[in-house]
RNA sequence: AGGUCCGUAGCUCAAUUGGCAGAGCACUGGUCUCCAAAACCAGGGGUUGGGGGUUCAAGUCCUCCCGGGCCUGCCA
């Protein structure tokens, strides 16, 4: 049986990706390879709809490929390329302009947060979600992996790939998400928040950082705030969550036990923490340092012309249908 | 294109008739703590969007430019 077509995308905003990254999305990526033809996307194109670096943008998608390609994406199996590669991206986005509803993108909860107290909001944010649901459609994707927070992005793709077929004859299938059993990833210094770059040096893990550096970020870790109650605080959950994703389950075992039993040292676990942790991401980190940036522009040019090929066939099919010449 | 309001620290803002650029939050360090948090103590942080001008003295006044918000007009 053939197998499902699965398309993911990652916006180079950082330099280097980090555990939220990791954990959340990249290590699930590296599994669903075996599982499925996938392409895995640098979306620079969502990378500028919102203030960034131009002069660091090109140097960070070269660098997210490397870090990518560190953790396990296998470029003989998978696609890795990045987006402005395939100007097929941006073609098929505008022809969706053209059937998506301006009600359905003022109802995007995420525009909705993000445009909040903003002075200068892009019609490049507005726009978001036609392009990725042109990333998707593009490839005849039938899985998407993500995060919650994206479900209702998806949800507008599979109602443009049914506006799209209802107009113009079917064509595009409708893309069902997948939500893997991928944790969120708290930032240690705010165990309420999503680890994110944009927060600030403390509330993010590179994968890539120093490890006295990751050593005190996970020492500083924020555990037990105001009362104590009977639930387990955000942040001591965010660290069991750590530890579960990288030690043995009987290490994990032990201090939840401790735990349960009000022993518990929050510095032993801390440390516990840290020493798992950089130990399953050290092959990473040595694969990622003897890597050579020629090859993986090599490999990002091999991707985007093989997706491109692919994407090629579909705005030509496209292009027919709606009636352009 | 016209009208109008705005631009001061990472963020929100203050600075009298023109008179030493400041506060809160955030950040960094310390005390405390198993680690943190809270609290307290200390610290770093600025081309006041940019150029020119008036003045003994400009964040403040004049002028041009850049950037942004709102309104109107025009446009494929």
């Amino acid at each position: 049986m053939s197998k499902g077509k699965i398309f993911s995308g990652i916006r180079p905003t950082a330099s280097s990706l980090h555990l939220g990254n990791y954990f959340g999305a990249v290590a699930n990526w590296v599994k669903l390879q075996d599982d499925y033809e996938a392409i895995y996307c640098l979306v620079d194109y969502h990378a500028i709809i919102e203030d960034y670096d131009k002069d660091a943008l090109s140097d960070r998608v070269l660098n997210m490929a490397a870090d990518l390609l560190a953790c396990g994406i296998d470029p003989q199996q998978s696609i890795l390329m990045f987006q402005s590669a395939v100007p097929e991206h941006t073609e098929l986005a505008w022809i969706f302009n053209a059937i998506t509803s301006y009600g359905d993108l003022q109802r995007m909860t995420q525009f909705k947060d993000k445009s909040e107290n903003k002075e200068f909001v892009s019609a490049g944010l507005f726009n978001y979600p036609i392009l990725m649901a042109a990333d998707i459609l593009l490839y005849h994707t039938t899985v998407v992996p993500v995060g919650d927070d994206q479900d209702q992005h998806v949800e507008l793709t599979r109602g443009l790939a049914r506006r799209f077929n209802s107009r113009y004859g079917d064509y595009f299938a409708e893309p069902e998400t997948i939500h893997t059993e991928a944790p969120r990833i708290m930032s240690l210094a705010d165990p309420t928040s999503k680890m994110s770059k944009s927060l600030g040096e403390k509330h993010f893990i590179s994968l890539f950082e120093s490890e006295d550096s990751i050593h005190s970020k996970i020492r500083s870790a924020v555990t037990d705030t105001g009362l104590q109650t009977d639930e387990m605080s955000p942040g001591v959950k965010s660290l069991f969550t750590l530890l579960k994703l990288s030690a043995p389950e009987s290490v994990y075992a032990g201090f939840e036990t401790d735990y349960q039993e009000g022993t518990l040292k929050y510095v032993a676990l801390k440390d516990a923490v840290y020493e798992h942790l950089v130990s399953l991401i050290q092959p990473i980190r040595q694969r990622r340092e003897g890597m050579s940036m020629e090859e993986v522009r090599r490999v990002l040019d091999d991707g985007s012309e093989r997706a491109r090929a692919q994407a090629q066939v579909t705005i030509k099919t496209v292009k027919q249908k709606i009636g352009l010449p």
